[in-house]
DNA sequence: TGAATTTTAACATAAATATGCGATTGATCT
DNA sequence: AGATCAATCGCATATTTATGTTAAAATTCA
């Protein structure tokens, strides 16, 4: 028995939300709820296995909702229902802790199944939401890569600086002088537009250079 | 009418899934091979909407033969197929522009779906793919937030640090000595359990810390 | 082959960082 | 009221970094 609890606003979508599933063998709705400002109080009383959270709802919004329960339970299945496959709230939702992200004009058979499989531990999505999650993976990935034209010597020398390498290991593990160390440190400094260790390192992370 | 190509080198699942694609209405596959050593000749010959594509396969495997096609062509929806959800295959694969990702046990009902999605611009991905995917995401990140304990003064320290900013520098931004941003840092690292300034924000971004 | 780039290296020096040992002031909690 | 901890500062010192200059092999490329 899946036990379920249900967040939207709309009363008819949140009625027949309730209908569908709770009528159908092996679900349960647990509660429904037009806002998700008793959340907590909601969660601990009824246990669900699987949350459906609107996004757009007055007040308390359901990326909001959903970073509440996160912050004290990251077992129930969330799984973000919207309108729009709007970029910016997927990843917003993705980023803490959603597990999955369906448009409300579902067919009513497949929200079904989408729900059985976020109670064992799927991560149902609509195919035009995954699209949008791939363009982030790939998108903020593949522009970087080599904007700065290191060698592979100074690349190897970068990534050991990410690691915490101090000169004199960097010099140890690569079996070269420190002097020379420092030379290739010099040029990355100068590739990087970056005077300093610390930087160097920031923005190994923030362009995804290695 | 869908075009499609397909890479497997199991002679039996290369059949199956020409049959059932090839004998479906509004599908036509064009053709079906046993490696994808010829990958960009056979797209230039048949301009395929969609490319089924083995992951695991003798010589040059399905991530390779990805590479490939997406060094000359960004529109053909590529939908890997494997048997197992491995982790660090999904990674790649996606990384490397790929449309969607499959169990090779899905349905064939449910095949044809996703084939039909990808070729309008979807991104089919199996639930337990998808959840892969989303732990990627935010996996490493709700955990954290603040597993440190730094407090507030530290924090500010710690993102100045990040921002490439000299102790000298974190002294006049925060209007106090440089030993106390001295005294600061001495307790920043031994709560990252670090020794240097690279290593604090190397942790800082790779724990997500601010 | 000649030119350009990468990799290697040495020497010198100023600046920054890491670390140790104290110490005072508030705020918070019990 | 006493204990605890965050935040503030000082002083000393050894190590590490950053920067400049120079230059010889090795590699790549036209």
């Amino acid at each position: 028995m899946i036990k379920v609890v249900i967040y939207e606003d709309n009363p008819q979508l949140r009625e027949g939300l309730t209908m569908l599933i709770d009528g159908t063998e092996g679900f349960r709705v647990m509660g429904a709820f037009k806002n998700c400002s008793q959340i907590i109080h909601e969660l601990n009383e009824y246990k669900p296995d699987v949350i459906l959270m609107d996004i757009d709802m007055p007040g308390v919004n359901g990326i909001e909702g959903l970073k509440m329960v996160r912050q004290i339970n990251t077992e129930v299945s969330i799984i973000m229902l919207t309108v729009f496959d709007d970029n910016s709230n997927i990843f917003e939702a993705l980023r803490n802790g959603a597990n999955g992200y369906l448009l409300k004009k579902t067919p009513p058979a497949r929200l079904l199944e989408y729900i059985a499989e976020a109670a064992t531990g799927g991560a149902p999505m609509t195919s035009s939401i995954a699209s949008q999650v791939l363009k982030m993976f790939s998108g903020l990935n593949l522009p970087g890569s080599n904007q700065y034209n290191l060698s592979e010597r100074e690349k190897q020398v970068l990534q050991l600086l990410v690691n915490g390498y101090s000169y004199k290991m960097i010099a140890a593990d690569m079996f070269i002088a420190m002097d020379t160390v420092r030379s290739h440190i010099k040029k990355i400094y100068e590739k990087l537009h970056v005077n300093s260790k610390s930087e160097a390192v920031a923005k190994a992370f923030r362009d995804r250079l290695l």
